[in-house]
DNA sequence: CTGTTCGGATAATGAACACTATCGAAATAA
DNA sequence: TTATTTCGATAGTGTTCATTATCCGAACAG
């Protein structure tokens, strides 16, 4: 039908397989985490020797740290489309919490590849500062909507929108930890309703003095 | 002075070696993780040989599962300590939360080392039920100080304490990550504050109807 | 068409490591 | 005292694994 295999040049070649190679190591660091995973098992699972992998990444470390940029690039559009468009805060709260709740179920694997980043970079000084930056990322994200909200209904913030922020995202990630060690004992709708509450406390209407 | 070295019972020697096995274990452990830790490393560093090591614990896993445990129990009463005695919900939240903060700069390893527990845990069937086990004691625990609360300042609940529970475990934790990461992002008092608002939204004065 | 470059395969290499078999010496029991 | 149990040491064993040296064939440049 279409697929004239062998009709690439060198630089689509070796794209794809760049691409194959993390799209297997994605599965395989997820499932043993950084030092369960072997090199030789992520590339026969991408269909590659390791002379493959090797020819396109320095080493386990680089392939890991692709991977994790190429991951967190992925996600964090993700949730702000969920948000925007929303028509009150209590909305656009329930958007988001539903759409974080979904994202868990969905693809676990992307929890697991995050807490291993997360585990290798406060070990590693050389490579916290990318974890410090994800995570700062996060919640410049997070601030952002904020600020919309805050904008859009016109209202005032008890706290600054930047420690709100780091409250929330430390929220979502405690829910999902709970989660994937006891699905059964996290509520789907908690992370909403928490959220809710949490802005109804930290918001009232802007005195316009 | 003291120390009559060598006139200690088998059993006290046994019970000492493997004290000193865990508590050896316990840095090694939270410094590389569990499959960056190894048995000949533990074992050196706290003074013994790896079949020293092998003649009280079964396995590397072995090893490890009764660490968490010990670690599990050690930290589990001190949480219920700092806030028992607070004279107000608001003070009650800002002992708790500065009791935990404290915990975080005090003894990071032990906040790595219930990570690497989870990690572990949510990988292995086997072990996923130990994990979930500590979380249901965790949230047990602040289940019991929140129903002290109501109690004690006669107050209503807009969500059942078990998951207001669950809500404050996950701040909890996803701010000691956050805080691990890059301590300077995360405000000490940030904790406090959010508990606060959180309770303030979650509780009224009880309508004695 | 020819020579060169480059992506990827094959097959080693060397180290690390979990675990085990065996032994000595000290502690208990007789 | 002598006999026996048991803790811990010594010294492997077999395996796994990250990384590399070498080579082949296809794509590109001339």
């Amino acid at each position: 039908m279409d697929a004239p295999v062998t009709r690439l040049t060198r630089e689509q070649r070796r794209a794809q397989t760049r691409e194959r190679l993390l799209s297997a190591a994605r599965g395989v660091f997820a499932r043993g985490g950084f030092h369960g995973a072997s090199v030789e098992e992520i590339a026969s699972e991408a269909g590659y020797s390791t002379g493959a992998l090797y020819s396109n990444f320095d080493s386990k470390e680089d392939l890991f740290l692709a991977l994790m940029e190429r991951e967190i690039e992925l996600h964090a559009s993700e949730i702000v489309a969920a948000v925007r468009d929303e028509a009150s805060v209590s909305e656009r709260a329930q958007g988001g919490a539903r759409q974080w709740m979904a994202l868990i179920e969905r693809e676990p694997e992307a929890l697991l590849l995050f807490m291993e980043f997360w585990a290798y970079g406060v070990r590693d000084p050389d490579i916290r500062p990318k974890v410090a930056a994800s995570f700062a990322q996060a919640r410049g994200v997070l601030t952002g909507l904020i600020a919309d909200g805050v904008r859009d209904f016109d209202l005032e913030l008890a706290l600054p929108a930047e420690q709100l922020a780091i409250a929330i995202d430390a929220l979502a990630d405690g829910i999902a930890r709970q989660k994937l060690a006891d699905p059964d004992a996290v509520p789907d709708e908690l992370m909403g309703r928490v959220l809710s509450m949490l802005f109804a406390a930290a918001t009232r209407p802007a005195t316009n003095a």
